[in-house]
DNA sequence: TTGTAAGCGTTATCAG
DNA sequence: CTGATAACGCTTACAA
């Protein structure tokens, strides 16, 4: 039934026949037992919420299904010690790992991974250990993001941070402040309020700076969902957006080109991200790379995806950045 | 290490101080073999696109993981034949399957289900055979968000509908033809337009009513994703939501509340909808139910979500209805 | 080309 | 309480 010697074509369809008339199917588990290969990834994330985590994993089972392999997922790992679980629990179950935790010191991450099988620490970056790495660049995004909106005119941008323990959230804060030192703008903390990474926080934030004596002309969410909270916090008190206050948001999930207005954002390739992740543990499975062959750490590189919710505090808009739209006349599209 | 069989303690310190300086991690298919238990549940659905199934997901990993269960995913499965390959790939690797399959005739789907696996098909009511099933009522709550249409002085309602070979889709429709057979309002049939569940092809819905001689007062999208798709539209074509042209959806994605108007939709608690499915799944595998017991056939009522999307036409607002918000203050609990 | 036996890593059973 | 032994269902190597 596996093609895997030379047999008599009739014999070989009286087999079929039976199995056929058997309802017969392998029992995977001791298929995998037996030939060492499970035909399935493990995926540990640290949650399954939100567009972001859906579209990471339609990447991964995109191109894990073209190597016919599935997908074992095991969600809410927030510490070192709830990762090592999950990760231990998946050993002989799966025959390569991606693991995202960004709330893990990434030292005490490795601790806990198995050796022996393939793995890849999805924006773990500053590993040193002998994993796959593959993150984002987030610093990069948000400093690019920020020089935008200060090329627009804005002075006064209100960051809605990330929690403070999200290793993404410190990076985009960090680039978003290294964009302000570059242009000698100080670090106002009452510009910096702390949400995490959800529509609800995102709301409360911008509700936040509304209420300041002198607010802010744009805000700047760490993440596209809180930034769907800005929007309508902004809605609720009547502001435009972004004549009265602009907003921008970081990972262009593919919402943001539907929301009113167009939401501005740091385009990451989500699901390109995760089909990079299968796609490198399963060119190792394949390939079985000698030991001591060096792992990869790559950095994916984020765009502007410049839309209408951004604009210039004198509600003088530069048409040329702001109105940088659909490739094909389509909002779906519309990333650049 | 399994707690097993008592176990002289000194014993079990040694054998454990050994597995840890070991780093020693059991096999799971060698365990699954042995045990007959593989502590895994199979997910198949037709896609992994939209917050839609990241919402069923969540719910699902949320009670799996209460019985230290994972999932094991397999998406993009739109014939019985694929349904079926990917069925039988899990053989032996789960302990029980939820099947979602809206393009495939329930009749042709039971074929390929193999026996001997605790199954629960989502959305395939009408299911003669022996299975589980959990099903949205679809029709119901087309019906109900329609009748609330009327009610509000609509008489003209452009409905955007899923592709004809979805199950679903055709049961909102159907749902949406018998409110208006109800109030003996004719069919129009320039008043449907089909879609196929993506906020782009709700776009150019949204786009083909608007270019209409005669343009309906509401557009009623058969999900929220085509709902999303025509408020991008109607902004784009610089109409006033709800005053000159409303919208409404269904399902009430999480997303939903926090649009610009928020959007009035139909409630289906998705995650919930995951979260019973494994739960009867578990339930299942816990009890071991004598063969002959029935299986259950479920259906998810849904409830209407009034926001800010839906008015009526003339302008005149009923407030009791399109008011009815925040339970506690918030967007995100606004479902009613 | 076909049949047979060993082994994959665990659990369960059953004498000591 | 401990140690040995037979499954679990499949693949693979080797002998017929």
């Amino acid at each position: 039934m596996n093609a895997s010697a030379p047999v008599n074509e009739a014999t070989r369809a009286r087999v079929l026949a039976v199995a056929r008339e058997l309802r017969f199917a392998p029992n995977g588990s001791a298929r995998a037992l037996s030939r060492r290969r499970t035909g399935a990834l493990g995926v540990v994330l640290p949650d399954l919420y939100g567009e972001f985590f859906s579209e990471l994993l339609r990447g991964l089972d995109q191109e894990a299904q073209r190597a016919d392999h599935s997908l074992l997922v095991s969600s809410s790992h927030h510490d070192a010690r709830g990762v090592g679980f999950a990760v231990r629990a998946m050993r002989g179950r799966v025959d390569g790992l991606v693991v995202m935790a960004p709330e893990v010191d990434p030292a005490g991450l490795v601790d806990v991974l198995p050796g022996g099988v393939p793995t890849v620490l999805l924006n773990a970056a500053g590993v040193q250990a002998e994993i796959h790495t593959i993150s984002v660049d987030n610093a990069g995004g948000a400093l690019a993001m920020t020089r935008h909106l200060l090329a627009l005119g804005h002075r006064r941008i209100g960051f809605i941070a990330g929690a403070a323990s999200n290793a993404d959230a410190r990076e985009r804060e960090h680039g978003f402040g290294a964009a302000l030192s570059e242009a000698d703008l100080p670090h106002d903390q009452t510009l910096v309020v702390r949400g995490d990474f959800t529509e609800a926080s995102g709301w409360r934030g911008a509700k936040t700076f509304v209420a300041l004596a002198d607010p802010p002309t744009v805000l700047f969410a760490a993440n596209d969902a809180m930034a769907v909270g800005a929007l309508s916090a902004l809605r609720d008190s009547q502001l435009d957006v972004p004549r009265e206050m602009a907003v921008v948001g970081f990972d262009d999930i593919p919402v943001a080109a539907f929301l009113n207005p167009p939401l501005t954002s740091v385009h990451v390739g989500i699901a390109e991200l995760g089909a990079h992740a299968a796609a490198l543990l399963l060119r190792d499975l394949a390939e079985r790379p000698p030991p001591g062959t060096p792992p990869r750490h790559e950095l994916l590189p984020t765009q502007l995806a410049i839309r209408g919710s951004c604009g210039s505090p004198g509600g003088t808009l530069i048409p040329s950045l702001t109105h940088r739209t659909a490739r094909h006349g389509h909002p779906s599209t519309s990333t650049t």
